[in-house]
DNA sequence: CATATCTCAGGAATACTGAAATTA
DNA sequence: CTAATTTCAGTATTCCTGAGATAT
């Protein structure tokens, strides 16, 4: 195990997805990364499927292949844009939006939650620093 | 754009790992997650495949696929183990191990080097925080 | 010695990507 | 012609199976 901070800020994220994913799993049998696709899509519906990849960091082929599941599932609707040629107009249902929201409480819950026996780490400030780590590795990796 | 700090954490990892593999890429033509399997090994070497799984964090499965591809590029090697029956070893070759340690220095230089011009950052401390958290988010984990 | 458990590697299935093809 | 989506071929990953090793 070592104590790299690069290391250490891949383990925690993964470790926080994992614990995410099992919550998800448990209470309604989805996994994080199709939260992460309805919660995306709560904040910027309607949207098509281009965009909704940008937001998602992934290519539109695999945002393509994931909507018929959750359309399937009754989370997400398809319609066409008549001003635009193959536009893929994209909302969530209303059982989506419920499901998105009350899993998004929840999670933010448990989060806080599990921070309460830790007076000693100042969240805010973590952020804080994080956020600046994350400006300039970003601005490292435009310059090349 | 989110602020919240689960956001935060996973798109800074990203964004690590994305200009870790970019200088990879364009010096030595393999990617993060070839270079993570290198260095991994070599800290364990000589070790197997559920070994090294273990310490990457990934299945055995994912771990022994990936083998032929190192052999045949030269980097690692693969003996059987008399005293146990399927068991393969791995280690890496002279060149493995001359990549793994000048890629893993050109990393850590670079790494340094982009917060030479933050002094505002204390990245001690917040390595402590984050290590602090890791410790929380696991401790929650093993109790479900 | 038998059988129960564990270890290990690989096959099937799933998910993602960049590039090319398709279609409104 | 253009812009958006889908298909294709390749890579990576996990889940699951079965062969073989270890232990009671």
């Amino acid at each position: 195990m070592s104590s790299r901070l690069t290391y250490t800020i891949n383990h925690l994220a993964t470790a926080l997805d994992a614990y995410a994913d099992a919550v998800l799993t448990a209470r309604w049998g989805i996994t994080i990364s199709q939260f992460t696709f309805l919660a995306v899509l709560e904040e910027g519906q309607p949207t098509d499927v281009t965009r909704l990849a940008e937001c998602l960091g992934v290519s539109k082929a695999a945002v393509s292949k994931r909507v018929p599941g959750l359309v399937a599932r009754g989370l997400v609707q398809t319609a066409t844009d008549p001003a635009h040629g193959r536009r893929v107009v994209l909302t969530l249902t209303d059982e989506g939006l419920r499901l998105a929201r009350e899993a998004g409480d929840l999670l933010e819950a448990a989060f806080a939650q599990m921070f309460d026996g830790r007076p000693e780490l100042d969240l805010e400030r973590t952020h804080a620093d994080l956020l600046a780590m994350l400006d300039t590795v970003l601005a490292k990796a435009a310059e090349r």
